[in-house]
DNA sequence: CTGCATCCTGCATGATACTG
DNA sequence: CAGTATCATGCAGGATGCAG
């Protein structure tokens, strides 16, 4: 968190580079869930059970998470309906809906190239054997 | 990697839903550095250590294994020149420009609303110490 | 310069059980 | 239904040293 002084001279590309800001920003939603959650909430509110059901895969303890992170980001509403059983609806602010055009372009991108990254990945993988004296071993595979 | 019998019944919305590919797939490039390499090779390829100077706060072995991840998936090519001293050149395919668009959104995005996020932030933080009966107490805030 | 190999750590995430 | 509270853990990620 030292200021580190940053040196946003004139030679810094108009958009990303140093600014830490930014770099904060985007670590944030772009972790294991809130793209999908966001993603989820594009089309109007929803319930917390109606997300656990539809992100599928996610954990009670990460969609609250992620909820409350969105929440205290700005990025979703909260509202709570004290009715038996209660009822908390989630819904996108303004700000997060400014963010809906990337993160849909993000989501569509995947799903047309999706097969292309799988074949990609599977050619790659191939060659790290017969590749023989290019040797990129074992460890980092690992990724 | 078991199929699991994804239902892709006629009710599934045209995007996101249960589509596990996807899900992989973002969760690969949504990762902490994916995004910045990936935008920091927007106008021509680069070299290992433009981009360690660039992307800032990357360490040496994360920028490597970033890379090789994205060279796997088929988005960046690596070209070695073995020269001395040996130069290596990383340039986006033309699969990964496709994700420009979106990528260099959120970035957009990120900055235009940097501030309206950090002060949301410091409202919310605030309204937990005030807001007493609300009770949101003190594990949830770590995120 | 580029990048591999280790060791080590903490945080992000998951599993589970309890509450109003 | 919508959380909250804990515990357990794996893997992301940093620091450092060596190598072609």
């Amino acid at each position: 968190m030292s200021p580190t002084h940053i040196d946003l001279t004139e030679t810094t590309k108009p958009t990303v580079d140093n600014c830490r800001a930014t770099r904060e920003i985007l670590d944030r939603i772009a972790d294991k869930w809130s793209l999908f959650v966001i993603a989820m909430l594009r089309d109007g509110p929803r319930r917390f059970n109606e997300l656990r059901r539809e992100v599928e895969g996610i954990s009670q303890r990460m969609l609250t998470l992620t909820l409350r992170g969105l929440e205290r980001d700005g990025l979703v509403t909260r509202t709570m309906y004290p009715t038996i059983p209660p009822r908390v609806d989630y819904e996108l602010t303004e700000v997060a809906k400014g963010l809906l055009g990337p993160v849909m372009g993000l989501v569509m991108w995947a799903e047309e190239n999706k097969e292309a990254i799988t074949q990609a990945q599977k050619q790659f993988d191939e060659g790290l054997e017969s590749g023989a004296s290019l040797a990129r071993t074992s460890f980092y595979q690992s990724r």
